[in-house]
DNA sequence: CATGAATGAGGGTTCATTCAT
DNA sequence: AATGAATGAACCCTCATTCAT
């Protein structure tokens, strides 16, 4: 029972990501998972609903990791920043589908209950990594940076490696339909790339 | 006669940068256009058409500005990154629309054709972007870096701007749907953040 | 359930006999069965699909009378002859709708797969004549002809008092909305004409 | 001038013949034709005065044939018929386009008076050809025989010839596509049998 | 609880025709 | 006399959803 509800959400996934929300119809997640048409209806109501409930499936599912992160008191700014990388690359690639359904049906929701749900999302995760700089700050170890674009800079860059997939390919000479291969290779050239990247920007210069 | 094209192109970006796409009708964009329904297939041929129009109407407009920038030898390594920076920053957030099109339709494109034709429009800015950075390597004035990911994190932060505006209106506490306060707040942000994040990521440490 | 899909059948072939396949809308077609319009799609799939089950439907419906008269082994081959006259003018007459569609949108049709289908009925129909003829032709009872265009001949006979129906009208002097009258006069006069013009066809000549 | 509505007309043969009336658009004949697709509306009113155009074009060409024959007193009733065919079949045959449109045409046409001028036509051979049979019946060699159907077994077997050219071709396994070898074939065999056929058929019987 | 049948609305596209030039 | 531009209507089909069973 739960397992097709969420069979049908892995369908739906896969699907909005790559069709997007609306080139992708209720006949083809149906046909693709296997179930009943009106099933979907029955089950999540409509196909909106079916949208909440993926997100709502998906973000529960990657909640806890960055909170964790925070509490975690041993750890240095410097090594939480670098964890900070190890596990959003991580979370935001290997999740790349769900992360790319969000980002590009963002802009396109008409309702706004929608919208702020999303947003409320990525504000959580923003002020969880806000928390993580301004601790740094006030040991002074890290300088003053633009807060909202240090974090726009990192989640823009994943953002990038979801959506320009068909770039990086091209620039890699990796097969775009390869997936594997390309999640291999982007994820320990992000994560290098992002702490190089925030260890010169955070850096107290002299 | 042209007019009437460029006005169903302004119209047509419009709507796919608020709605998607595949969110738009035809019929939505000759009724807000004003001009009969038939009159899309009788100028484009197609809606898919309407689109690769768009992108080429699009593409011609920006496309010089890279190039000029790159032609001019009097700069130095440093001040081509800082006008690359502004007339980058100045380029996207302006276009956001198009900007915005481009990015979200892309990884949901079925045709080949189109999907390449974005592609090799963002490799050619690409490529532009990495013969600066290369020259000031060349130069042994800037370091060794993710040629890759550089250029994917000043693109990326810029989509994220672009992407994510509810987040950032959110955050720096602008309206929605206030789209000049949200731009006028935003471009010299994106400037300064962007200058001082490259300057410490390209400048050869000790 | 079946019966509303045997009535679109009788609908659709009443319409395309009346104004053709192109001439047809699917509207025309719901609107005179009282269906709704989409029904079409969901029972058939699509416009061309409907013609083939009506094809599939009409043909399984005829295809036992001949050869169930080939496999009479009591009758003569002259007995064979008339039998074979009077059930295939029953047959072709009293599914004139259906023999006017399968004559009238052969030569137009665009797709090798439906032609295929329809000749290959045409065909089948053709040898159980054939047959008939050779065999009498083996016991030395009917002469040697042309067996294409005897049976060409019989047939054409047929197609013509079906397509060119306002012609025989005006000579018969029966309303041309009258189809029952020119049923009951055309059958009879067809019968006995093909006996009498295959008699003499096929006879032995001294 | 008048070349260019001949022009227009040979076009609109041709793709009425292969595509059905409704199943051609005035773009398609403009286009094959190389004209603009206003011209069609211009010289011709609309479409339906094209197709009375081209029956009025076509029917006075081939007009003549079958009176002269009538007029040919040194002929005898035998003699007639076997000129009779032959310039039948040719004129069908070589004219198996414009035969075509008529005859699959004709039973879905919805406007009277279309319908009844092309009946007019037919009634017309119909009558040459009832005169030719009713003088050698006076002369006391044709038998009495049914009038309307022994015109119209001649009629229908080159309309099947017409026709069902595919299932002919099947038969004699000739390309569907290869017209030429088609008729070079089948005229002399259409010849032969319908000769042999209106001996027997009207020849007086001991 | 689950589903086949059914539907109103709207999708993109093409139609024959007209009009201003 | 001739045509590029434009249009209202209609095309076939698919959509998300509902409902009776």
């Amino acid at each position: 029972m739960n397992d097709k509800r969420v069979h049908i959400l892995d369908v739906a996934e896969q699907l909005f990501s790559e069709r997007g929300f609306d080139g992708t119809s209720v006949r083809d997640i149906a046909g693709q998972a296997g179930v009943n048409l009106a099933m979907i209806s029955y089950y999540f109501g409509s196909k909106e609903k079916l949208l909440v409930a993926l997100i709502a499936h998906r973000s529960s599912y990657t909640h806890g990791i960055l909170e964790e992160l925070n509490r975690d008191d041993k750890l240095s700014p410097w090594d939480k920043i670098e964890r900070l990388v190890d596990l959003y690359v991580d979370k935001i690639i290997n999740n790349y589908r769900f992360h790319s359904i969000m980002t590009t049906h963002l802009p396109t929701i008409q309702s706004d209950d929608i919208r702020e749900m999303i947003t409320d999302i990525k504000v959580k995760n923003f002020e969880l990594i806000k928390k993580i700089i301004t601790e740094g700050q006030q040991q002074k170890i890290f300088r003053k940076v633009d807060m909202e674009l240090t974090v726009g800079c990192v989640m823009g860059t994943l953002t990038q490696a979801t959506l320009s997939k068909s770039l990086y390919c091209r620039l890699m000479h990796i097969d775009i339909h390869d997936e594997d291969t390309y999640r291999k290779k982007i994820i320990p050239k992000l994560k290098t790339h992002l702490k190089s990247l925030l260890k010169a920007h955070l850096e107290i210069r002299n």
